[in-house]
DNA sequence: GCACGTTGATACATTTGGTGACAAAACGGC
DNA sequence: GCCGTTTTGTCACCAAATGTATCAACGTGC
């Protein structure tokens, strides 16, 4: 599977949970971090828990076994309907150069370089993180999607790694940390780029 | 439900099938042929055919009941996920900055810029509900329906949550804090933003 | 093995907003 | 007007959420 995404584009993946290796939800982590394409969970496992760990993994519907085929067909355009005319996320950023706020990001040299003529740069988690604010700008995320998002983990109750990495991060962009106003807190839901993105061709 | 769509805007509809009088397909269609809101049909019809026909109507899942209520939360995100667009749920006012009585918001910086030059920062919670009263110029909001537009939740009896959030946010913008001109207080009804609201840009 | 950078975990400081108490204001009946 | 009642304003306190410094674990390149 690997090596045919790597070759090809797919529309949709139809991934069974129990397989030999590496497991199902496993290989959902990694495509979700890895992009966005849909996917539709397929599996004996009818538990309740095991369709919520799916979909909380960021599969877009999970289908129980035994299953009708023609159940399969119209689960499939409904992901597809929804997914294939979607223009209003930003692609992907990979190659790309990115102007936001007062900044621009060389998402293949990994560094910003800030109006003011200065440049950082960003560690591979920094630049993950942040690209997943600059596709989805003014959107709030919370943590656990955002966990998901970077390294494909949940998030434990007491976990601040989120926190960390947003601090990091802020501390290479905002102007003013003490007041953060291009990634912002929204209390109780998540964080939020609240800027214009515009990418540069 | 018709009167409610054509008076604000929903991000999702959780559809019964099983209703007296119109049922819940035809309900689906109609909605399918006058826009694109996400819909999730709920049913005791565990039936194949039925699930079949509600997602070739034009929903995006179709949830058999009994279900856990956590499931259809992870349904609801899943279909959100996709759907994107979500700004914040607050409308047309992202990345804007509004005009209203001497005072200028920035939603973006969440900042309130007075006409004497001054500028205080707002929390998100008074940004919240800031614009909620934005949003709703003149019209008198009842406490509990700030309560479920700020946080989504119910207010208990002795409840004075909104009360201080609207005395923090009074702090904030009433140039005589002794007599709110902003926002005023419509006894035994609620509050209400009496002035006139300009969007900019 | 060692120096280095990155990242997650932990601990602690700070901020935010909900709660309950009480004061102030509004209202109604007289 | 006067009083009692209800409603609202806001203060002080506290629990929860968040920011971040620091440390440990880990990997990487030499």
């Amino acid at each position: 599977m690997d090596a045919a995404l790597a070759e090809d584009s797919y529309d949709l993946i139809v991934l069974d949970v129990m397989m030999p290796g590496e497991d199902g939800l496993s290989v959902c982590r990694r495509l979700r971090v890895a992009g966005s394409i849909p996917i539709l969970m397929l599996t004996a496992l009818g538990d309740d828990d095991d369709r919520i760990r799916g979909l909380d993994l960021g599969a877009d519907d999970y289908l129980p076994k035994p299953f009708n085929p023609r159940e399969l067909v119209s689960r499939v355009r409904a992901i597809l309907r929804r997914t294939s005319h979607r223009e209003n996320g930003i692609g992907h950023l990979a190659g790309r150069r990115v102007k936001f706020s007062h900044l621009e990001l060389d998402y293949d040299q990994a560094v910003l370089a800030s109006n003011d003529g200065t440049a950082v740069p960003l560690t591979s988690g920094e630049l993950k993180l942040l690209s997943i604010f600059l596709e989805r700008p003014r959107a709030t995320l919370r943590r656990d999607e955002l966990a998901l998002l970077t390294a494909g983990r949940e998030l434990g109750p007491l976990d601040r790694t989120i926190d960390n990495q947003v601090s990091r991060l802020r501390r290479k962009i905002e102007p003013d940390i003490l007041r953060p106003r291009i990634i912002r807190t929204i209390r109780n839901e998540g964080y939020c780029l609240s800027c214009d993105v515009e990418v540069i061709e």
